[in-house]
DNA sequence: GTTGAGCGTT
């Protein structure tokens, strides 16, 4: 949805998609079309939101009634800074232009050879993305060198829930150790189990009748 | 309030 008057994928059979990625989470379709609108005549621009949260991810597919200006828009678009972030468009694997990915196995576009070396790495299921899409911190030292002053340790530190010592100690030594010993220490089983046993002599199988009657003389003439 | 690799809704 993309506010354009339709609710769906709309004449992608006709339109080309350009992936823009990079963008800001708060960068919506509309603020997009304009800068999109600017080179070319969109017509439809879509940006994922999580489901849940309803954030934006992060990137968005603007759809070109015309290759040309796609590829214009991906040529003068890409490395946009849109509010504060330079976004990176290229062509997206939907649509028309899918077509020719998945049949000519990667047709190149005939429009991103700009010497943008943009490797596709294996795009993931998008499942993961969806819990925790930036768990995944991949070290991508290498592929934009527009963005990478960003790429320290972006890894998800819990900022506030850090294991505290106190946690960790209570953590380390308490109720489980404490229910572990009560359980094996005053276990009802164990008890029944232990005067079952009591009736009985130590050895279940080994009576040792052999050593009472041995011990049985000597005690007598013990005392 | 944050985050940052990636490919989408009917």
């Amino acid at each position: 949805m993309s506010h354009f008057g339709r609710s769906g994928p709309p004449e992608i059979k006709d339109s080309f998609s350009l992936l823009v990625l990079n963008l800001t989470f708060r960068t919506s379709a509309d603020d997009l079309y304009p800068l999109f609108d600017r080179y070319g005549e969109v017509v439809d621009i879509y940006i994922p939101r999580n489901r849940r949260t309803g954030d934006s991810r992060g990137f968005g597919f603007v759809r070109y009634k015309y290759f040309e200006d796609a590829q214009k828009a991906v040529d003068r678009l890409d490395g946009k800074m849109v509010d504060g972030r330079a976004m990176m468009v290229q062509f997206a694997k939907y649509g028309p232009n899918a077509e020719k990915i998945h049949k000519g196995r990667i047709v190149e576009v005939m429009g991103r050879s700009r010497g943008r070396s943009r490797s596709r790495s294996p795009r993931r299921r998008d499942d993961d993305r969806d819990r925790d899409y930036r768990r995944r911190s991949r070290s991508r030292s290498r592929g934009r060198d527009r963005d990478r002053g960003r790429g320290r340790d972006y890894r998800r530190r819990s900022p506030s829930r850090s294991r505290s010592p106190d946690d960790y100690k209570r953590r380390s030594r308490s109720p489980d150790d404490y229910k572990r010993r009560s359980k094996y220490s005053v276990s009802p089983d164990r008890r029944s189990l232990s005067r079952s046993r009591s009736r009985s002599p130590p050895r279940k199988a080994s009576p040792s009748p052999a050593r009472d009657a041995s011990r049985s003389p000597r005690r007598s003439t013990s005392p």
